[in-house]
DNA sequence: ACTTTAGTATGAATCTAATTCATAATTTAC
DNA sequence: GTAAATTATGAATTAGATTCATACTAAAGT
């Protein structure tokens, strides 16, 4: 027994429009085919789905059935349908986001409340625990977008710049380190690190700095709370290196001395990459003008 | 944009196997075909279903809206299916049926009690207030089962033989007419007859009898119930024809005298009529043979 | 890195199903 | 009973789906 949404319409539409006759503008069917098609349908439900020798056709108790049905599958089907229409035109969608930085919340959360107002339709959320193969996790659809600083060339991924940062050296006023104009690699030999709790590699300092020249420092702490490493930085309990815009926006670093990483001082690109098939998407292109209307706001000294 | 079940099927076929190879055989369709009905779906809907250049494929984030609508919509088309291959074979249905006679009420509760026990799936109503037109009602799917003493030759009606009945004249012991061995016609002129509410030429006395004689008697007096009909007969309010089986099964006989009318005798047969294609359907046949056991029991004399 | 294997895509030919056109058959209304 | 309206049917046509053969490509193995 086969029997296709189509049939349904047709049903449907004979009984709402009362004959097949009036039924044939409806479907955009010759009579003809309507007819055609109707007997298929009796055949291959084995009932009368109509009186017979009646004229304008009528609904046999059978028949009913297939309208009550017919109303409860058929708006199902347009669901679907309006459905991919808004997902096309980038009205809806799922928006599940990657961060290999970790202080980007500091920014992040800001742009996903602004970017809720604008699509309430859009399913954000952020995906967690899969910051190591993130690009990957993009190519597979696990997440639509990750917040990277290390573009690559793939066919498949875009990446578009978001901003441009210092990773900034930060260490107590009565630091020793504090006179310095700069800081170089080699001054981290005897201090201990507050970072972030993620593999170090994925730490500014480590994979621009410290790893390439071979050095490691005496001890690493990692913390959660950028306002809790700013308090242990200012206690003097360690030192740390943090995005020149987390210190711009935080209270209490009166007690910090700020310097540059090497003499010429080390800047990097934040990206967020999505796949390029997405790149068009509505919600996309609102996510990275709201980033970088935030970033701006953010990164001013106050 | 056209969606059909067909590619909802594929799709779920597709995502719960895990690869196009493997749906085939569920499907019965060669991996050629599935791959021209993904690239259909895939230009309908103007959304990529399946990651590209993955294998096995694996479907995309719009991919699994697909997904939740075909888990939706597929199992509701599948009752649906289901529910027609009960109808078809009589194990589920719709049973309205009208009566053209009144007293018929006495047996047809207990046949339709009995009915729903052996076809709990089947819609079984009693349609009142059609009783006139009851046969074309029968044609128009308005009803599917009609009582009726009166059975015509049509094309698409059956008229299945229920049992034999004798309209039976009764009065108090102590009426004139009680001494009678048989009732005449004539005998009713200056009679009160009670019957049920319904028009007068659907009664058996008057249809079989009066109305052909030209004759009417005194005084007409029309009750609903049997066993007030019995009451008021008792009484000598009045005289009434009622069915032989009706007095042999109610209480309270023994104040009334039962006559037969004219000297031969008048018998009349109940049939059910239904739409000939109906009439195989297991719960007609049910019906048939219910009615004929509970009658045969209701009119055994206690 | 190269080869093999499994999975998917594609084009042309074939087959199936749907549609049309013309016309017949019925029913309903007058 | 006749005319008008509606549905049914058959043959021809058209569109759509499927197959076969083969090319392509990602993933797995060496």
């Amino acid at each position: 027994m086969n029997i296709e949404l189509k049939h349904l319409r047709i049903i449907l539409a004979i009984h709402e429009s009362g004959s097949v006759q009036k039924a044939t503008e409806q479907l955009n069917m010759t009579q003809s085919a309507v007819s055609h098609q109707l007997r298929y349908i009796k055949d291959q439900l084995g009932v009368d789905i109509f009186i017979p020798e009646t004229r304008p056709l009528k609904l046999s108790a059978e028949g009913l059935e297939l309208i009550d049905a017919a109303r409860r599958i058929l708006p199902e089907v347009e669901k679907l349908k309006s459905r991919f229409i808004d997902l096309k035109s980038g009205q809806t969608g799922r928006l599940f986001i990657a961060i290999e930085c970790h202080a980007c919340f500091e920014w992040l959360f800001p742009v996903l409340n602004l970017l809720r107002e604008h699509h309430s339709n859009v399913d954000i959320d952020i995906k967690p625990g899969l910051a190591f193969n993130a690009i990957e996790a993009l190519q597979n659809e696990e997440v639509d977008l990750v917040i990277s600083a290390d573009p690559e060339k793939l066919p498949d991924v875009k990446f578009h710049e978001l901003f441009t940062y210092a990773p900034t050296f930060i260490s107590a006023k009565d630091h020793p380190l504090a006179e310095r104009p700069y800081i170089n690699a080699s001054d981290f030999t005897d201090q201990t690190v507050i970072t972030y709790p993620v593999p170090v590699e994925r730490l500014d300092l480590f994979n621009q700095l410290l790893i390439p020249q071979g050095i490691e420092p005496k001890a690493i702490r990692q913390i959660e709370l950028t306002s809790v490493i700013l308090l242990l930085v200012g206690a003097n309990k360690g030192v740390s290196v943090l995005p020149d815009w987390v210190l711009q926006s935080a209270r209490d670093t009166e007690l910090l001395a700020q310097k540059k990483l090497t003499k010429s001082g080390i800047t990097r690109k934040l990206y967020a990459a999505v796949r390029t098939r997405d790149s068009e998407k509505l919600y996309i292109e609102t996510f990275l003008s709201l980033s970088k209307d935030v970033f701006s706001r953010l990164a001013r000294p106050r």
